[in-house]
DNA sequence: CTGAAAGCGCTTACAG
DNA sequence: CTGAAAGCGCTTACAG
């Protein structure tokens, strides 16, 4: 009931400031922002005016002047969120601090969609553009080529010469395998996704790799779906119907960690220990799956987060002018140790 | 290469237009606004003059005349977005069909960053609020009472006297349990989350209602973690350790996902059968987990994206002046029948 | 040290 | 039927 409260329905002007405080509104605007030179004390004045009456400058209209509107788009066809999200949420923490706000823009795979919301970002004269999805070897439905405002890929196919962060998938897998290496495991097993996914190939040669260079036998990976089923499905392969073990993996590094939580329990129910008789690593640290796993799940993560981090700054960066080299940047995973690979050997 | 791909850095002002057309800013304005009386030759052309410079109008501009930005801020406290991302896309999708434009505010629990963005939304001079959480019973960090435009609460707890949408519990507790008396079930019992939540209580209060109603025993449901983990244990209580199963449920319940995931773990382990020995339905239709499942799991949906479109719906009618009583919606639920519940007898 | 003027890109009365 | 003028809320040369 205050009438300081909310006095105005309408928010308090630069001008009415001015009137308040007994000067011209092009004085009054430079007393806030700083500009020009006046009397200490006629700055002073006007501040606490403008404090007082909770004036804030009317944004839109200082981005009509300024050229630029402190926003910016962020695209996403990934509905269900699970990569987008964090991405999503470190794109936004970056970019909060320097006053600029992000629109959120779920293009699903609607060419039309996508079309209408890039419009309206261009038609808000947002500063720059994310764009994000669920796929790194996938193209947003949409092109985003030539838009006069700077576009920064993340997480999804970007179009030739364009800036993109992705994670370094093979550097990720090398952490697991080596991780396995490090525990002496012998017969490190790779079940993985389908063969659709550039990722899948990406992880697996470094897989590779890193056994051939640890002098230990190189299984061919198993490809087969995202899908706890296909975890299930994957131990019946590596671990036969026989009842002994010789031969058998003693560690399985799994695409992701529905395939790790479906080579768990098969393994459980077989009566084989993890991580005692065979160590299991994963890929996403999905925390809800890797938690809920017996036991809980070691895994790979793709610091999605600070990629979106990365994004954000980039873009920011590009949007004040500053240039940048074109390419393919890649971020670390890192390796988030639960209790499915165990422990070193005397450890 | 084409000239006319990308011509200018900076986008086709109306001024261009009007001056390539050889009539006033203001005649094309009325023009291509459909306003005002003019020869339809002299629209036409100006209309042409528009579509062949690629002209859009800048919206900040139009913005600060109309007193309307069409931009509204999504404010959300729930970072891992499970429940958030599908009512963000449904206020999305509501609001993106009138040019309205979404700022995606992540608060976490932070009030100080909640502040932050509040602030930056009303600079930003967005024309409403929507503010949506991980749990229907708790505020938002920040105060949104007396905010000067319209602010529309979703699956958040809202201020008093404001206009908020949730999903309707007890309805969806009744949904699933309904369905078990429909199968015959006769021994249904209840696993759910924490007290702390004020769901648990709004959804036992109707599985016991249900239960009398029909005129079957009501045994006091099961509170524990929102869990797999709390499943679990919860079929040793329920269960007990005896082989025989006299007495024992022949239908579980779930306060969430996991929760039933856990019980027919659990359920498998001990060699019941689900759906033969006992039904189970959980709570969130949780795709990935419900799907996953052996077998797949019936569950209550909360029909989150509908709440958003609502939600949406209902800040534009706010904000088109439209007046509108306070109060609580609550949304119906529905039941999501996989396989885990059972067939009908004889079905 | 301070203010009048011009202008960002648009729209809307009001003249002609 | 068309255009000159005023103005949304602000900032930035430029005078005084």
């Amino acid at each position: 009931m205050s009438s300081d409260a909310s006095p105005a329905q309408t928010p308090v002007t630069l001008r009415e400031v001015a009137a308040a405080a007994g000067v011209s509104v092009a004085t009054a605007s430079k007393a806030l922002n700083g500009q020009g030179r006046m009397k200490a004390q006629t700055r002073e004045r006007i501040r606490e005016t403008a404090q007082r009456l909770g004036f804030r400058p009317n944004s839109l209209a200082q981005s009509l002047l300024r050229r630029r509107s402190f926003t910016v788009g962020l695209l996403t066809n990934d509905t269900y969120g699970r990569f987008s999200l964090p991405l999503m949420s470190g794109v936004s923490d970056a970019l909060v601090d320097a006053g600029v706000s992000v629109f959120l823009c779920n293009v699903e795979d609607d060419t039309r969609l996508a079309q209408l919301h890039v419009e309206a970002m261009l038609d808000k004269r947002v500063d720059g553009i994310i764009a994000t999805g669920k796929r790194i070897d996938r193209h947003l439905p949409v092109d985003l080529a030539n838009l006069r405002i700077p576009v920064i890929y993340a997480f999804t196919q970007p179009d030739p010469g364009a800036i993109a962060f992705v994670s370094d998938d093979a550097g990720g897998a090398r952490l697991a395998v080596e991780h396995f290496c490090r525990l002496g495991k012998k017969r490190i097993a790779h079940v993985t996704g389908p063969a659709s996914f550039a990722v899948v190939h990406a992880r697996a040669e470094a897989y590779r790799d890193v056994l051939t260079e640890h002098g230990l036998p190189v299984s061919e990976p198993l490809l087969g779906a995202w899908s706890e089923a296909w975890g299930h499905d994957a131990v019946a392969k590596l671990f036969g119907d026989k009842a002994g073990r010789e031969g058998a993996p003693d560690a399985v590094f799994c695409g992701n960690d529905q395939i790790a939580r479906g080579v768990i329990d098969a393994l459980r129910e077989r009566g084989i220990g993890v991580p005692d008789d065979v160590g299991v690593i994963g890929f996403d640290n999905w925390q809800i799956v890797a938690e809920a796993t017996r036991p809980p799940l070691s895994s790979v993560d793709m610091n999605l987060a600070a990629l979106g981090r990365e994004a954000g700054l980039a873009l920011l960066s590009l949007v004040g002018g500053k240039p940048a080299e074109p390419g393919i940047r890649k971020l670390p995973c890192r390796l988030v140790v639960r209790q499915s690979c165990g422990r070193p050997p005397g450890g």
